[in-house]
DNA sequence: CTTCGTGCAAAAAATTTGCATCCGT
DNA sequence: ACGGATGCAAATTTTTTGCACGAAG
């Protein structure tokens, strides 16, 4: 189970200062592990309970934290992109639901039948990346065409 | 196997009107089956190789696309989202070498097997993403185990 | 004390909207 | 001819950037 000071040591680690703001982003993000989480919300949820922090602030760590691989960024609500935790403790892929943000871990893995089956031509895998998108059973019913 | 002539006909169906400029955005859609295309993309493309329309025109139409299920808006590409059709002959994902960014086409899409095996409770699948990274065979010599 | 990070304000990019006009049916 | 669709320009929303100051190591 990953917490919040396995992610801060990997931050120091690469060479970043622990700052109060970086503190606070990742502890809202910490709190919200079962959805995604738009630049808004979490601007607001870091000044609500945290640290004072800017919305560039926030937009420059989220930027970093993705090139970290410790979040994924995708968009799911209209407009604005959202941004959730990779929990690593062990390996899983998420059911993103593109109405509400909410995720679901995923009981599979390709990954096995797909060094199997495929023809690679002598490329060594080192990670993947799995998402499977789509509307969940709330989301669906509540309204297809109109919005 | 979709065509441009059965999604024409989903639209006047539904009761929305034929016009030009829905034509070419179509168009473009179709000649780019194989890679999602950002607003600014089919802005283009539509403009240079069709009818003229406007960006305002662009998105609208997009809009109702996603509405009706035609196309997947997602993003990909920094910031700005991208959209592609449903339904697409050339479903495919990508193994890309970490090492010098070659990528190849994946013989394999597990989608049909995760919706038999998987308990996703209700969820309805609109898209999915998988990406394997790794070495190619020129790099894995170069650089056993970095990253 | 040095370097990186932050806040602020302004700019840039992406997307939406109101309204007059145009075009498909 | 009617009503929806478009173009245009302006407004909004989202994201990025430059610079001076502040804080972490």
């Amino acid at each position: 189970m990953i917490n919040r000071e396995v992610l801060e040591k990997t931050l120091k680690t690469v060479g970043y200062k622990l700052t109060n703001q970086r503190k606070a982003i990742l502890d809202v993000l910490f709190e919200h592990q079962e959805h995604f989480l738009s630049a808004e919300e979490i601007y607001i949820e870091t000044n609500n309970k945290f640290t004072q922090t800017n919305f560039s602030t926030i937009y420059r760590n989220l930027e970093i934290f993705v090139k970290l691989d410790l979040i994924h960024k995708i968009n799911i609500k209209d407009e604005a992109s959202s941004y959730g935790l990779i929990c690593s403790d062990f390996h899983h892929h998420h059911i993103i639901c593109r109405g509400c943000g909410k995720t679901e871990v995923l009981d599979f893995c390709p990954m096995d039948e797909i060094k199997k089956k495929s023809k690679h031509r002598g490329f060594t895998f080192t990670d993947h990346r799995l998402e499977l998108y789509g509307y969940c059973i709330k989301c669906q019913t509540l309204d297809p065409i109109s919005k």
